[in-house]
DNA sequence: ACCTGAACACCGTTCAAGT
DNA sequence: ACCTGAACACCGTTCAAGT
């Protein structure tokens, strides 16, 4: 919305240009999440990154906030639409679903920025417009409608922002690992695949598609 | 586990006791935690709550990170148990499903510690428990039990971090207002429905057991 | 218009020293 | 056993001053 400052064109003969532009900020700063998330992201270290004063940032792009707001816009503006196949309404409902976790998921930074700002919504809306058309075209619609598309969405959002934190943490306290062992006791084949992120993919499809199914029968 | 230092019985007519306990500094991080969430919680504020050097608490707790793992601790034990009521298969696992929802709900700075640390999966131990034994009773074992628990507990989990990130944001940057409108555009109670939050009860309800139904359905 | 250093108020953490 | 102050290496932010 409100920038800051504009940027300017470099200029080439003219009086030596600024030392930094606010794009080449903005671009270092989203370099910087990718590489590390935003709880990597410094003014500090931006300003040493670019060669600058740290108070230099301050006058491009006002403040840390700020900064965030900015590369959540940038992202946002990246995450492109949403590809629907299939011809029955749960397959191409079920593909929205993917679409959309699939774009989150190649997005890390994303969800690190969304994350810092409580955004959440943010990152649901392109499928959300695909999701009501798609229920719409299925005679769904009103405060029918409305349950499902938010249901399909927060099964993706859950999905993908519990996906990553449940299964990359390889060392737990001891004690929940003991927990995790005697929950399954008896059955060890259940055991394995429980403790095993197994395929998160085949998951999801299951746990998407499912819900699907119920939320177009007629009640 | 390995506490960094135990915490002796406070001597009464002995030489002068510790100015605070293990306890103490436990006591009073979670007190400031469950006001302010993790991110309000500092050594140097604790301290000070305190009336004693930072220093100290170090002797105490080691450093933060061992700190947060003991308030970890605590509030897992407070967890409770999952009560299951119901008669059919179907409701008896959709009462677990609310059961952990309410559980953590009433806990928000189980949310707070819990992603502060990555420890996602904790949360939902007891649950998990309760849901394979409904499952096994139920006749799914092996890996489609582990299929159908995780299916159940990646909606949960996923529900109750984004339905407090999704709901709770008043001022959203103003492009957002601008899409959200045009979403549902010629469904006036879609749109209403939509934005606001809604009954989440209500959606967490029809989202589970509708997942539940398809995942006893045999195929 | 653009950049600087100094300064303020915060952090977490270590260490040597006190009793 | 328990606590302290000093110190280090970090933060975000403001401000007056330079060109």
């Amino acid at each position: 919305m409100e920038r800051t400052r504009a940027t300017p064109k470099p200029a080439q003969g003219g009086p030596a240009g600024p030392r930094v532009t606010r794009d080449a900020v903005l671009d270092t700063a989203m370099r910087l999440v990718m590489e590390t998330g935003t709880e990597g992201l410094s003014m500090r270290k931006l300003a040493a990154e670019l060669g600058v004063a740290v108070t230099s940032i301050y006058w491009h792009v006002g403040n840390r906030e700020a900064l965030i707001d900015e590369l959540v816009e940038r992202v946002l503006q990246d995450m492109g639409t949403i590809r629907v196949t299939g011809r029955t309404p749960v397959t191409r409902i079920v593909s929205i679903a993917q679409a959309n976790r699939r774009m989150i998921l190649d997005r890390p930074h994303l969800i690190s920025l969304v994350r810092e700002r409580g955004l959440e919504s943010l990152m649901m809306l392109p499928a959300r417009r695909a999701l009501v058309r798609e229920f719409a075209a299925a005679g769904v619609h009103g405060a029918r409608a409305a349950l499902a598309v938010q249901a399909v969405q927060f099964q993706v959002a859950g999905f993908v922002m519990l996906e990553r934190a449940l299964t990359g943490h390889p060392q737990e306290p001891a004690q929940v690992q003991a927990w995790l062992a005697e929950v399954a006791e008896g059955d060890p084949e259940l055991a394995d695949n429980l403790h095993t992120p197994g395929a998160p993919d085949a998951l999801f499809d299951v746990a998407v598609r499912s819900m699907v199914e119920s939320l177009l029968r007629e009640d």
